[in-house]
DNA sequence: TATGAAACCTGTGCAGG
DNA sequence: CCTGCACAGGTTTCATA
């Protein structure tokens, strides 16, 4: 990906609803030619989706907390993902390395709802559960920086 | 927020471009008043603005890490978040119950990268960090579901 | 891939209930 | 808080280079 994709990429992300009117402006480019690029970048997969970012607190959400899971029995095959899945309540579930095998992102309404959620993530994947709530969020979702082809270098220096 | 609201918020949460005419549709709303409610969410911060999905692998930052840190000296004033907003490799931060007192997330082009992160952050603000490195993401960046008035009751069934 | 022009569709403001 | 209308401006396609 050169360099015009990336700020496409990168004003998307921090304004997913901007014009394509705005893009070209910020680009350069003609008006065709970003919405070319913005197709393509949805149909390569590097655009996944656009999405309203959204107060938790204000959607009836307030209690965000990470669960860590780890299974009771280490030989049975690992399909945790597919039996979480269902629960709305996670948000994200990330594999990881360490002592624990997934970490979780949760977001209830309230402790009492926490505890009812544990409970079905344990029965429904068969883990152990390790929580960790969250007091406040300083900041989240912050937009990525994408790398231009100079910050390879950077790693290496 | 009553029921219209949140079944605005649900379709621009799983789809942050979705048109005002079709918003209308799916409510039964006229665009206009769509468009009035959508305003009026927006400004109460309800929804708290838009974002492109981005694929990490394609933009060049294939290592994701959960990085816990906890102060050097407990006694000292915690300015942890303002220190280390300069850091754009930090998605997120959270302060969290437990051992720990805030938990990161990071997105990164190479393990070099990561450590040089790490350094970072423990620099900035005086800081031992403890990093948990993903390994795969089976999902994310799950939109929320709204909870209706009903849902009130779940907790205390 | 890029462009400009044309056709069509949306966003937005306003008058009115 | 709703609707309908008007028009400016955005989106999308196409012919062309």
């Amino acid at each position: 990906m050169e360099e015009i994709d990336r700020r496409i990429v990168t004003l998307l992300a921090k304004d997913g609803r901007m014009s394509f009117t705005d893009l070209a402006k910020e680009t350069g480019l003609s008006v065709s030619a970003v919405h070319q690029r913005v197709r393509r970048l949805e149909r390569r997969g590097v655009v996944r989706g656009y999405s309203a970012l959204v107060d938790y607190d204000e959607i009836g959400l307030p209690l965000t907390a990470f669960v860590s899971i780890k299974p009771i029995d280490p030989a049975a095959p690992d399909d945790a993902p597919e039996r979480l899945s269902h629960l709305d309540a996670i948000e994200s579930c990330h594999s990881v390395a360490g002592e624990e095998s997934y970490i979780l992102k949760v977001r209830v309404a309230s402790p009492l709802d926490l505890e009812e959620l544990l409970q079905q993530i344990r029965a429904s994947a068969n883990v152990s559960t390790r929580t960790t709530v969250v007091l406040s969020t300083p900041f989240d979702y912050r937009p990525p920086r994408i790398r231009t082809d100079e910050d390879a270098g950077d790693a290496a220096r």
